[in-house]
DNA sequence: GTTTATGCAAATTCTTTGCAATACT
DNA sequence: AGTATTGCAAAGAATTTGCATAAAC
């Protein structure tokens, strides 16, 4: 993991400090989108500074894409492909309103939707919101 | 336009008083969804928290839904069918990420995604990001 | 030695709540 | 009278910046 982030790192013309590929292995090592305050929870040894400052980087780099959680939060996401220039790896999440958890809809890419003219996409987000298979079984 | 809101809000079951008119009548006034900043920009005689309150009300009643504006805020948006359960109606948006412009794009409604097993929707967000012509012709 | 990255603290921004006063039914 | 609504003020939550120190090149 360690060797293909300092790549992915070097390809994308960042500096591989220890600090940032921490942030890096943590968002790659989840399951779902994470936002900064879980990303603090669980590197308890970087400051909030510091990986909101990474993930800045990352973000303008194409490294990691954010997304909605649906309730004003913002979430990050490793991107898959390697672009250095859009994020067109995207894939549809789903937010769960009573556990307020993210999961990723893995089957398949965004369907697209036409643009007016003079309108340039760099990224797209489709969320879904509602009750997801837990909480409906709990309620 | 007032009548109609006022039926609105009894089909809804809400009662219409005057400051929810206003909160109501200027979303549905503008061709862009509204922030709740922008909300109390526009309407300088109410308190911003009752503006939110509003909101919150109309959202549980399926009067206005809200959609994120790919910057970690939220915009409401007036609901264009007449459920009282779902928001059925979605529509796309595109966030210009230059200006911060939140367009709606009206083009037909969202391509649906198959939901796993258990998992059920209430609604669903599609936000575009990148360049509007304005900002590229700037550029 | 100059530039870049980091940690701490504090500022900012925006959302949400408590509560007393007011308006409605 | 009793319930619902409103405005003000302040609390909360989360993001973002200033600046001094430390590390990297």
């Amino acid at each position: 993991m360690e060797e293909r982030l300092i790549a992915l790192f070097e390809e994308h013309e960042l500096r591989p400090t220890a600090n940032r590929l921490m942030v890096a292995k943590t968002l790659a090592g989840s399951l779902f989108p994470l936002s900064l305050i879980e990303l603090e929870h669980r590197i308890q040894t970087i400051d909030r500074s510091n990986i909101f400052r990474a993930l800045t980087l990352f973000k303008t780099h194409h490294l990691v894409h954010v997304i909605e959680d649906g309730s004003g939060g913002v979430r990050y996401e490793m991107c898959r492909s390697h672009s250095q220039t859009v994020d067109d790896d995207e894939h549809a999440h789903f937010h769960c309103e009573r556990c307020g958890k993210t999961f990723c809809l893995d089957y398949g890419s965004i369907p697209a939707i036409p643009l007016p003219d003079g309108f340039e996409a760099t990224s797209v987000n489709y969320l879904v919101k509602g009750i997801c298979p837990d909480c409906k079984r709990r309620s």
